[in-house]
Formats: structure tokens, sequence, C-alpha cells
DNA sequence: CGACAACTTGAGGCTGTTCAACCTCCGTGG
DNA sequence: CCACGGAGGTTGAACAGCCTCAAGTTGTCG
């Protein structure tokens, strides 16, 4: 599925090329592949071979390990700008996870060799997948702290801090940018429990839930009720 | 403490500085430094500010998040030729764990102006460190999956198997690096509960333990106490 | 030999899961 | 216009697995 309209524009938008040259912006853009993903699609699967990354022009992407019962680990969440399945393909190993589109997402696609190639011209590009690596890594562990050392209330309370939000009259308000099943396998929970969790919150005073909508009245009490 | 030796030799025999030119190796030498880390010494803590890498030379490093009731959660150990601390060195973030030494170590350690220098005038360290990084990506995403797929007997049985073994006369054997302690830390679990679990498989005829040393009488045996 | 750390074993409790019913919101078709 | 159906979400009761705490055992190193 690739026509090469204005690649190189797309390209120049995303955060990890912002400062190639134009010449090499080029010569990726000619080689770079764009991939239309339908909602509910699979990108790639476990267990297939990385011959290349994608970046996410738009759209949303989940990252999530299938499992046999047929429960799945939801990992990660990809936004426009991000890049997923480079792991793997510096690896040279298959894929751990399933990549799945949440909404009709528009990918671009570069092979893995013309990538190793654009990395030995342009250091800055590959400080950018440094870095573009090191966040996720540092996300991981938080994940991992996380499910390891705190209870679901925790977990959910500073997941809702982590979250970007925006200033109302009654306190500051969030939402999730995906279904509650989806951030409770996040968090390492049953939908259930987070249902619950939601709920002692909610009759705490602690916060307000109207659908995917959730309004915090006081982020310091919620920050208090981490510690105790 | 930096008396600097050979450091140069030192890195030459480390995977990441393999393929680089004698002159790039010897400039990065002259300015790397030697840390000598005794038994228990902490190298870094969490919430410091990195300002470069540690690569280990010699010894066993541990990487673990320190929570306020005192337990931990291991993270990851480090071998000679591994490098650590470079993740959030890239993010100029500060320290999410606790890097300590398990046995008296010698790192080296590289600063950031440094290595960024490096980087952009050898391509083939940057795809070094991009291995290195993904690799831990990879593994990290691995814990995930097993702290919140799989039970405790199935975390023990694969963590088993992945172990390198070597063959003898009653079957493979292989031996834990670290104490029980910090393998039940490293798989999401109670030292109680490692125990017990170790118990049910000897007691299954699976393995045998002796200390720090395990028997796998039938490695495709417990591979299908994984699956019931 | 004594002291301390590492490890084991047992009993009981708690957190989160499982399973099942129900509810609510929507889009669809009669 | 309303009945239907299904997905996403909530609520309840009972259960299971792992943890906690406490005591006992083994091993190791001065």
């Amino acid at each position: 599925m690739g026509r090469k309209l204005d690649i190189g524009e797309l390209l120049r938008q995303q955060p990890v090329f912002r400062e190639m040259s134009d010449e090499l912006l080029q010569r990726l853009a000619a080689v770079a592949i764009q991939v239309r993903a339908a909602k509910h699609q699979l990108v790639f699967r476990r267990g297939e071979q990385a011959t290349g990354i994608y970046i996410v022009a738009t759209g949303h992407v989940k990252l999530a390990i299938p499992s046999p019962q047929g429960q799945e680990k939801v990992i990660e969440f990809f936004r426009p700008g991000q890049i997923f399945g480079d792991a793997v393909m510096f690896l040279d190993r298959p894929y751990l996870v399933d990549a799945e589109a949440l909404e009709d997402s528009l990918l671009i696609w570069i092979d893995k060799h013309h990538l190793y190639e654009a990395i030995d011209h342009e250091p800055a590009l590959a400080r950018h997948l440094l870095v573009s690596l090191s966040q996720r890594l540092h996300f991981l562990m938080q994940d991992i702290e996380s499910v390891n050392l705190q209870t679901s209330t925790q977990r959910v309370v500073s997941w809702l801090l982590r979250q970007p939000r925006r200033a109302t009259d009654a306190g500051t308000q969030t939402s999730f940018a995906v279904s509650k099943n989806l951030i409770a396998s996040k968090l390492g929970l049953t939908p259930e429990t987070l249902s619950r969790v939601l709920h002692q919150l909610r009759i705490a005073g602690l916060i307000q839930v109207e659908g995917r909508d959730i309004l915090i009245h006081d982020a310091d009490a919620l920050e208090q009720c981490m510690a105790g």
C-alpha cells in the first residue's frame, strides 16, 4: 500500500527527522512507504520478523502481548510522531507483541537497510533514535515499578496524575484516550478492578467520572492517597 | 577514582567499542575514568542526575528500584561488557533506580559530552548503543509479560529454561549467579514463594536443588508445566 | 564454637481475580 | 417510533494465589 505523495513533508514533521539534511530526507522519503491501517487492523503480529520501523503519522496504535487464554496485556500506546517496532528490528528478532490500530491510522514504514544507511550519514538521527528508545525503556521501568510495588489504587492514581490535564473551574480534567478495558490492561488490572477503584475515588470525593472524562477535584489530596 | 592505565585495552575488549577506529578509541580512553566499586557499594542512587554511562569491565552490578517500605524490586543484572545508565543519560532525567555492585567490580565511566562526540564520528558506536538499548527494552517487555500473564510457577520455570546451562550425566545444570533473594525480586516474587515453587518442582521430580545449583532432569517436562 | 545471613516451612489473611448478573448507551432494522 | 442486540461498563459474592509474619533450619565465616 504505498503511494508516495508528500512523504518528505510528512517525515519532516516528525521530531526524529526534523534536523535532517534536505538531501538525506529526500532519499529516505523516496524509499519510505505509507501504510494505512484501518481501526482494529493488526500492523504486525507477535512472531513475525521485523525488517523496518514504523512512524505514526496520524492515528493511534497499541502494542500488546497476546496470551493463549485470550486476554492480552497492553504495553504501550503510540501517537503521531512516535516510532515503534525499532527495538526488535535492531535486535533481528521476531516481534514480541501485536501492533493494532485503535483508529484509522497512517503510518510510515522505513526499511532497515535504508535506516541504517541514514544513521551512518546523520548522527543526529542516531541520537533521536537513542532518545526514543531510552524514553520507552524509562516508561517500561516505571510500569514495572508500578506493577511490583504498588496497590491497584496507587497505580490508578499515579496514572491519573501523569496524564496531561486541562484546568476547569472545578479542578483539572483529563480523559481516557481509549476504552477503560485497555487502560486496565495497561495498568495490569482487570476492568472490574479499575471500575471499583474509580468508584472508591469517586465516593471519596476526589474525582468525578463521566464516561471517559475524569475531573480531578484535588490533585494534592490524590497524591496523599498514594502514600497512605 | 581514575587511574588511567590500560583503559584503551579495556575498552577495546568491550563489544561496544570493538569496531572503533584506534584514534577515536584512544581519544575516548583518554577521557574515560575507571571506577572501582566494592561489593555492596552503590554506584548511583535513584534521583541523582546522570552525566555519563557506565560499562562493566569486571564484576557484577544490579539495578533495582528502592521502595519506601524497604523492599526493593530488582530490574536487571549487568555483567562484563554491558552498559548501564545510558537510558537516563540520553533523556537528561534523574536515575529511576539504584545501581549496586554485587561483588568488587571495575567500571568504566564515560562522560556524556565525550560520548556524544564519539557517536557523531563513529556510526558503528551508535548502532551498538541502539542494539544495547533494544536488548534491554526487549528483556523488560518479557518481564512485564511474565509478571502480568504468568503464575509464580510459570515465571520460575520460564526463567530456569532461559538460563544458560551445561550438560551433565543426569540432565542439564544451571546455577544462580546471585542469592535467591535477588532472583525472587527479579521475578516479582517473595523469597518464600520462590522457595516453595522450587520445592514443588523438586518433589515433582523435575529438578534437583543444591544451594545455588539446579539440575534440570527433563527440560521438556518442565516446558509442559508451563502450559498446564 | 557462636553469630549472622540465607533459606525453608507453616498458618493465616488480604488483595485482586473470576464468574455471573445487570445496566446503559447506541446504532440498526422492523 | 420502538424493539432488539451488542459492546462497554458496573456491581456483587466467592474464591485463589501470593504475601505476611513468625519460627525453625542450614550454612558460612570469623
